[in-house]
DNA sequence: GATATTTGACCGGA
DNA sequence: TCCGGTCAAATATC
């Protein structure tokens, strides 16, 4: 399982650097300078491949261990030891990933405080939660929320760890181009499967030739999958997303894919090209 | 009464 | 030994 992703990720790679080297024939010289946007993406692409290569590689040293460590909390019983107050093992931390907000509320999930403390050399107490359902799916969903330094208005929310207590079958994922949520007949929460088709596309009709789209549809294929949870009311977040939360989901193990979402984000006049 | 939050203590990792 | 993450009893809120 952890090879397929680890292979899409390189294909995903190579498939860049292809179309890096397509871009350069194509854009203009004065458009391919070292501080470029067409540099900065594509550095920026290739560096989260590399990053999630990276990190999927530590994982699979340690994914041993962290099996062990997650298989005996899933159970939602705390195994205290004779004696003492607490009886806990701090989990590692497998998938993590910052955002900064406004609000703390909008993620599309519900949550349980469970603690605060005062931050060594910071300003501002954190704030841990807990999924609510930790105990009833045995979800194991944390985030950290504290109040940015530089910006109070702003807080910097950590999540950590996946959620289980939204696993939905198969038949429920619906494939979404437009972002637009299609519906269905349960009142579950959905999943949306959701690629950045926007700027894909805006790409694609700029004038690639169809053997030059395969080179994006190569991309396209090894792009992870954005998974977005449905949010309903609530999918308005500061956060210039249809949901508050982003994850990228191999199987049943999540990463963080707010870097290459935001790298496209980042880079408005590319989604005029 | 059930559920959520607060807060001091406990524990693990660096 | 210090710092940060988590636990769980006490307290607050609905």
């Amino acid at each position: 399982m952890e090879e397929t992703a680890i292979d899409e990720l390189t294909r995903g790679r190579e498939s860049t650097i292809r179309l890096e080297q397509f871009l350069q024939k194509t854009l203009p010289p004065e458009a391919q300078g070292p501080n470029s946007t067409f540099a900065g993406l594509i550095g920026e692409i290739l560096g989260s491949f590399d990053k999630a290569l990276s990190n999927l590689d530590s994982e699979g040293r340690r994914s041993g261990a962290l099996l062990d460590r997650r298989s005996e909390n899933f159970g939602g019983k705390k195994t205290i030891r004779s004696g003492r107050k607490g009886g806990y093992r701090r989990r590692a931390h497998p998938y993590s990933c910052t955002q900064q907000r406004k609000r703390t509320t909008d993620d599309g999930y519900t949550w349980r405080k469970y603690g605060q403390k005062v931050i060594f050399s910071a300003k501002h107490p954190r704030s841990y939660y807990r999924c609510t359902y930790k105990y009833d799916k045995g979800c194991q969903a944390t985030r950290q929320v504290q109040r940015s330094e530089d910006d109070p208005t702003m807080y910097e929310i950590t999540y950590i760890g996946e959620h289980t207590c939204r696993d939905l079958p198969d038949s429920s994922i619906i494939i979404n181009f437009d972002g637009t949520a299609a519906t269905n007949n349960s009142n579950q929460p959905q999943k949306v499967e959701y690629f950045d088709e926007e700027v894909i596309s805006k790409l694609v009709m700029t004038g690639f030739s169809s053997s030059e789209n395969l080179v994006l549809q190569d991309l396209m294929v090894s792009m992870p999958k954005v998974e977005i949870a449905s949010c309903g009311s609530e999918s308005t977040s500061d956060l210039q997303s249809p949901c508050g939360s982003f994850d990228m989901e191999f199987d049943e193990q999540l990463f963080d894919f707010d870097d290459i979402y935001s790298q496209f984000r980042a880079y408005p006049d590319l989604e005029t090209m």
